[in-house]
DNA sequence: TTGTACGCGTTATCAA
DNA sequence: TTGATAACGCGTACAA
């Protein structure tokens, strides 16, 4: 004798509860798992049975219950996505990309950003693996906390792909653009149009991008052959005023020693700097040319259109996306570094003919 | 007697098995409910029990399931975010205040875009309601579909929070601009400048923000007695595209019926409308003026620097944020319509003196 | 302070 | 084709 399984009382000041399989089951006189193998399409039940299911489930306004699912089936059809920074907007599009991935496999997003805090950071991971996700997409912060933990959630069995700015050598794949590569074309952009003094506003140098761009940089000069010259590479950040005090900082140097080009280590840091500039009266590209990275809505829009590198962010996040569903789906377990292609936009900033 | 629970066999093949309650209250020869009531910072534990539990956690990586919690609780710290557009920059950013507050309040977010298609904004509520969501945030699709929907979910238990596109009548809070107001406001300020014969660039009816803004277009010419002309007021759409044609329509006009301002739905559209001005060979604002809405990143940086309204998106987010927990926490049944305040920001396309 | 029994809603397994 | 039973990992309610 069953007493009050919540029967058919169901009067919670307006809220009806919920319905569950075992209620559809009751009124048909059938069992829990008939009605679970009707809900999930399994081949084996009587169509006169599966038609009664579906239309006293569709009556009642039964939907199974994904929490309940998740705990039996040990997985969540969930997937965690962690940004630095979300205003920005290449990680809009990024996601955007993941978004379309994720929504034709059917996989839910939760989002969390770090607002660039290696704490914050790793307060999301440790939820999201606690609220069992099946997998991971990060882009990490500036202040990388200790690799371990992407380790140790890796080894939990969540996959984690991360996407723009990588961990390397940690057993992870990783989608980004080609970085150094990128920053080395447009850095010889400049050299080959008779541009010899050229300044570099980086990136922080705990951030991969950072680095990477860097390197770029130094590249472009050793194939041309011109020197590296220390007090014209400043560590700036990512944001506008960085920019703007790092380019004040080379613009104090003498004269003769200042550049005749800047390479800035995306737009937001390039307007910054522009702004150094233009506030001395130096004209753009007359005294100083400058090229970005990033390809910022603003860019063409600048009084004088910045050239610089467009990052395409839809295709990294789609990717990423496609790259993890692969290892939660398919299991391939094959490593990978993919690299997605950049295009240089060349615009008035840095001086040189347009095409 | 026990017969492998599972014990200490973890061989899955590099993938360590997640830990749960019981092998840590095995290991130490005490019962789950104790390790349970450690978690949870419950009174009633000695100290030196705690201290015990607290330590082997530690050791052996236990960290409580999230989704058994759920289930027992029925309670799964998560909110729903449904938003029609993920690109256009109001909308990252009121993400961005609605994770400031959700994630003070440790809740979660699982974000899905409706891509403004009706079918899949359903689709998306229906998950977010089978995954037992605490709570939704949404910003309706353009083509909207039955309010029922809207209204099984509220009586489901689930609370809703409108923001920015609201459904009137259905029982639920609204954090929106006072968008009517604005649109006045900002036509009253062409009126109050000498111009008259004022064209106003349409959303789409079918959504709040198309008629609240014409709604306010209208009002001001009323309180001014400045007579409507049907043939000046287009229904467009809030994509640049919908902007450029829908300004081309009132260009075709004959010479003398052409207005000597617009009102756009939005800086989009008004980006369309500059676009399709400038390739006539007239000139703003002398001989057209303009005005948006939604004073994009761009307004500023236009050759004319746009004159449009500033909506708050961060603190709108916010607020839709602070009510659905307000809801979710205290059980606050007061349904309130919030109206955030905005702002004009005077620039040069409107042609008035600036401030 | 601690433990036992049971239930949350579902599915896998095996038997009918 | 269908059903009974036992999980999944946790918390509530009660008893010890």
């Amino acid at each position: 004798m069953k007493k009050s399984t919540g029967g058919s009382k169901r009067s919670t000041g307006g809220v009806s509860r919920r319905v569950t399989s075992r209620e559809v089951a009751e009124k048909l006189g059938i069992s829990t798992m008939t009605v679970s193998r009707v809900m999930n399409d399994r081949a084996n039940v009587d169509e006169e049975t599966r038609r009664k299911v579906l239309e006293t489930a569709q009556q009642l306004g039964y939907s199974p219950d994904h929490i309940a699912k998740s705990l039996v089936l040990r997985k969540t059809h969930t997937i965690g996505v962690v940004v630095p920074e979300i205003t920005h907007s290449f990680f809009p599009e990024a996601i955007r990309g993941i978004e379309e991935v994720t929504y034709t496999a059917r996989y839910h997003l939760i989002l969390t950003h770090s607002a660039e805090d290696a704490e914050r950071e790793k307060d999301a991971l440790l939820t999201l693996e606690s609220k069992r996700v099946d997998g991971i997409l990060i882009s990490t912060a500036q202040r990388v906390g200790d690799d371990d933990l992407y380790k140790h959630i890796i080894r939990l069995g969540v996959p984690i792909v991360f996407f723009d700015r990588c961990v390397p050598g940690i057993g992870a794949s990783c989608v980004s653009i080609d970085d150094e590569e990128s920053a080395r074309r447009i850095t010889e952009h400049l050299l080959d149009h008779g541009y010899t003094r050229i300044a570099h506003l980086s990136g922080p140098q705990k951030v991969s991008i950072g680095r990477t761009r860097l390197d770029g940089f130094k590249m472009a000069l050793k194939t041309r052959n011109v020197p590296y010259v220390e007090e014209l590479v400043v560590e700036a950040g990512f944001q506008e005023l960085d920019g703007y005090n790092a380019m004040n900082q080379i613009l104090n140097l003498p004269k003769e020693r200042q550049p005749r080009a800047v390479v800035a280590v995306n737009d937001p840091a390039a307007f910054g700097a522009i702004k150094a500039i233009l506030e001395r009266g130096i004209r753009i590209p007359e005294e100083i040319a400058i090229v970005g990275f990033s390809d910022d809505i603003r860019a063409e829009l600048m009084p004088t259109p910045l050239t610089t590198v467009r990052q395409p962010a839809y295709e990294v996040g789609k990717r990423a996306a496609q790259k993890l569903l692969a290892f939660i789906e398919g299991g391939s377990p094959t490593i990978e570094e993919i690299v997605v292609n950049t295009e240089q936009i060349i615009r008035r900033s840095c001086g040189c003919p347009q095409v």
